[in-house]
DNA sequence: GTTAGCACTCACTGCCATTGAGTGCTAATT
DNA sequence: AATTAGCACTCAATGGCAGTGAGTGCTAAC
């Protein structure tokens, strides 16, 4: 069976519906609200159809029909048409990049703020990977007795700041040296670079004082421990109670659940396709847990790095033309932003 | 109508199975459990006066009876037996402060995390109150170009850390000098003190290259900014959906809502009395959302100073006696490491 | 003052009939 | 050959109704 331009035209109709009402969609609804020129009769032979070919589902018998994860497939490939942002979505985008001096992280909460506000999903944010990131300056600041803050500075505006501890009576002159030595070596390289490619060379250069070395090193590393690097930033976890999919509240303990698990919600998505904007629909998501829900991730970037991700999780039965928008848009004004700030 | 002793018994008898059952507790359920000496008509009478003095209430004239706040601001203030905590709980904690080199930041998402976990219920932690925290350092470090990074070190071990942009061509040499004046007019002073007293001073002594200073200490007021102040740590928001009081999504969602406001649950939890552990109970709260939820909290501090609070939010049926020994030690836990390991 | 006994209340459960939205199939229509 | 009208059928949802049982309050006996 062939999937002719009327079986797309009903299927679409079908999905626009139940995206906007959540009710499994009649025969009689379609023909009377998306006037297709045809019979509520001719349009049940094509649901029977489209459910033959796997599009739609039927709760029970006497209900009507609900689009499959394939049908939503199908429908961001080649149904949907890609709307442009309202005024007032636009206006609280720009409303965000409007102040220059801002952090980088607080931009990042912000964004995710936004990106919730306007879509009413769960948003996340994954804040710049540290090992894409290029370093721009290295620096050892003594504080007190034994203590020193190793400061690491980003081309995307992060600061690592880990606290080291040194054997008392270290010189604060010798770490000065260390210092500058450290951001000689390191600039525009990657903590990837670096990690793999430097520092074996200079740990020999440096073997008269090793101990000290050894720490700052240490501490460098650290900053990209799995669990350092895994953070995100979430928005409205709550707004998902709003969708009756998750009305049935052991769902909605396992959605709040996974939110709680930066490290899970990383991984998740982490995995997904980094060119552009990316929709993963229900079944096609590898946590059992996700296998109601769908995610639209873009990437941000500085200069051509891809340095991070931004997302939306919602039900399946999402405003997927609305939400595609809305990140590609936000993507742009991100990387834009970092782009043109924070790199010389 | 005086609380007799018996009356008492009944009163905690009443409130220890309904804070385990959740359900509404009936005479015979009492007499039989609880073993009082007394048949169930007798414990019906005292119920019928303890109803009557306004300690229980009856969801319908059928039904058993359910402990009002009042009875929990009696059970909590007299009643309770402050159980210690069990094997597993000290331990839990005692593993978090085994790692003697963590960041201050981690180390309160974690206090953060375990509470939650050892209790069931949604955790709070106010990070260090940045007004109340000593200055140890004050550094500007020029990145590139026209940014340099304002770090303010303090003795809890927090970072401010802010972009800085200084017009083209300011001197690095002249920074650093800027940095050591700074570093001893601010060491050991209070961003308060610093607020209201110093730079008054140093405004009339710097007037050489007011623009420069004033970048400086525009970014550091920034520093105690509302926003920035009102940051919380949150763990097991999910958790409230346990407790069948919050089965109702009506609920679940104002709740939620409210988790998701940092100012406000900072506002919220920051009202309450700050010597030791603090208990609220239901309609004791300001917030209208919170009327149903009981809020434990304690604080931490550096030597004597407060600097901080963390807490516990549950429904009025919350196992006070448990979460109050928890926090007392978890405080008691975080204020000494935070004292021994940061101050000198 | 305490307790046994008893009538009363009322949420909860299961059962049943009714309703109505929606389907699939067949036969008539174009 | 495709479309549509007509109709019997399905099944979740709703509302009414009786039965059940946990719990109460009151009264009278201990």
């Amino acid at each position: 069976m062939r999937l002719g331009e009327r079986k797309l035209r009903i299927l679409r109709a079908i999905i626009d519906d139940y995206v906007m009402s959540g009710e499994p969609v009649g025969s009689r609804t379609i023909a009377k609200k998306y006037n297709l020129g045809v019979s509520p009769a001719t349009i049940r032979n094509e649901m029977a159809d489209l459910e033959e070919m796997g599009y739609l589902e039927q709760p029970h018998t006497s209900a009507g029909r609900v689009p499959s994860d394939k049908a939503y497939r199908l429908y961001v490939d080649h149904l949907m048409e890609v709307r442009s942002l309202t005024p007032r979505e636009a206006e609280s985008i720009k409303n965000l990049y409007a102040i220059k001096t801002r952090q980088t992280e607080e931009l990042i909460e912000q964004t995710a703020k936004i990106l919730s506000d306007i879509t009413n999903y769960t948003s996340i944010v994954l804040k710049p990977e540290l090992s894409k990131v290029l370093i721009k300056k290295v620096q050892i600041m003594p504080i007190d007795g034994e203590f020193a803050l190793l400061i690491v500075v980003t081309n995307s505006g992060i600061i690592r700041d880990t606290i080291v501890r040194f054997p008392e009576g270290v010189e604060p002159s010798y770490l000065e040296k260390v210092s500058n030595m450290l951001t000689e070596c390191f600039r525009d390289k990657s903590f990837f670079e670096i990690n793999s490619l430097v520092i074996p060379e200079i740990r020999k250069e440096l073997a008269i004082n090793r101990q000290i070395f050894n720490k700052v090193i240490d501490a460098l590393t650290d900053s990209l421990t799995e669990r350092e690097k895994k953070k995100v930033y979430l928005y409205g976890t709550g707004n998902i109670l709003n969708f009756p999919e998750y009305h049935d509240l052991d769902k909605a303990k396992a959605f709040l659940d996974i939110m709680e698990e930066p490290a899970l919600i990383y991984d998740i998505i982490n995995n997904l396709g980094d060119g552009g904007v990316t929709v993963t629909i229900g079944s096609e998501n590898t946590h059992p847990n996700m296998k109601d829900s769908s995610i639209v991730t873009a990437t941000y970037h500085i200069g051509d790095r891809v340095i991070g991700t931004i997302g939306l999780i919602g039900p399946t039965r999402m405003e997927y033309s609305k939400v595609f928008s809305v990140m590609d848009y936000m993507g742009r004004c991100l990387s834009h932003y970092l782009t043109q700030l924070l790199n010389d």
